[in-house]
DNA sequence: TACCAGGTCGCTG
DNA sequence: CAGCGACCTGGT
């Protein structure tokens, strides 16, 4: 187990922001989080947070994946006083992170996405890895009847390969409630799948932003936010900045002569984060 | 019952 | 190039 103390951090918050669809609190504060093929699990004690990994799978995988070296503090106090509504959005989703996701995972996650809600974006996640998934072993938490926190083994299931679902065809992609989106996620495993897939995907990981953002826009299926969603999300271009129905009614409500995007160059995603957080959670959350 | 959901495609002017 | 209807489907 690790144990380590970390800011703005809050599992709750991440999980239900939608940028990820597979995290669930299982229990009394116990998070499971499934990445791409791999699982841990994770729990907030005080001031610290307790994860179901040795230290050195930690430092390799996790500290990464909560992206620990950005400095959210900092992207925070850019948002000046005068704007109230970031100020708010910011109260309200203060623990936030951007996660540093499976590029894979995340270009069908966010086809999934397209027109869609996310209850049945998650549904349709699901569905995917018990259908194409493999089933792993991972470690997860339980308070013992002492009242320690102990590792146990856990299963789970892996995020599809591309080739398994490539390999599906369309038919094996029905009932899977993806709806007109099926086709696209064929696609797109067709593209990812064997040794130019994995080049295909290596070179876009190379690639700034722009170049990303251009390829990206050359697949079936990905439009301009879709396409965004996937920089920010699976490349950790945090530049980019989705406007989604939510983001849209934001700016004409707040941001009548259009949201200042020169202010906040090369970081402007982890506003458009806390942005969309609280658009979809504030009800919820009073 | 209609409308909406982390949009994009394909067609028209 | 801009605008607009169609589109799977479950939730409200």
């Amino acid at each position: 187990m690790v144990r380590i103390k970390i800011d703005d951090m809050d599992l709750g918050q991440i999980a239900k922001s939608g940028q990820c669809f597979r995290m669930e609190e299982l229990e009394q504060g116990i998070w499971s989080v499934t990445a791409g093929t791999q699982y841990i699990e994770a729990v907030k004690e005080g001031e610290e947070f307790l994860f179901s990994c040795e230290e050195e799978e930690f430092k390799r995988v996790w500290f990464h994946y909560f992206d620990l070296e950005g400095d959210y503090c900092g992207y925070k106090k850019q948002v000046p006083e005068e704007d109230s509504y970031l100020r708010e959005a910011i109260r309200c989703g203060w623990g936030v992170r951007i996660l540093r996701q499976d590029l894979w995972e995340m270009l069908v996650t966010f086809l999934i996405s397209q027109n869609n809600n996310i209850p049945r974006i998650k549904g349709s996640v699901r569905e995917l890895c018990n259908r194409f998934g493999e089933e792993k072993k991972g470690r997860g938490l339980k308070m013992s009847s002492a009242g320690m926190w102990e590792e146990v083994t856990r299963s789970f299931k892996t995020f599809p390969a591309p080739d398994s679902i490539a390999s599906a065809g369309l038919p094996g992609l029905s009932d899977l409630g993806l709806g007109y989106r099926d086709k696209y996620i064929l696609h797109m495993a067709q593209c990812c799948s064997g040794p130019d897939g994995e080049k295909w995907m290596s070179d876009l990981k190379k690639a700034d932003y722009e170049n990303a953002h251009a390829t990206l826009l050359t697949q079936y299926g990905i439009g301009k936010k879709v396409a965004d969603c996937v920089c920010l999300f699976g490349l950790h271009h945090v530049g980019a900045f989705p406007v989604d129905t939510h983001v849209k009614q934001i700016i004409t409500t707040y941001y009548p002569n259009g949201f200042p995007l020169n202010r906040y160059e090369g970081y402007a995603g982890i506003l458009q984060q806390y942005m969309f957080y609280h658009k979809i959670n504030r009800l919820a959350a009073e």
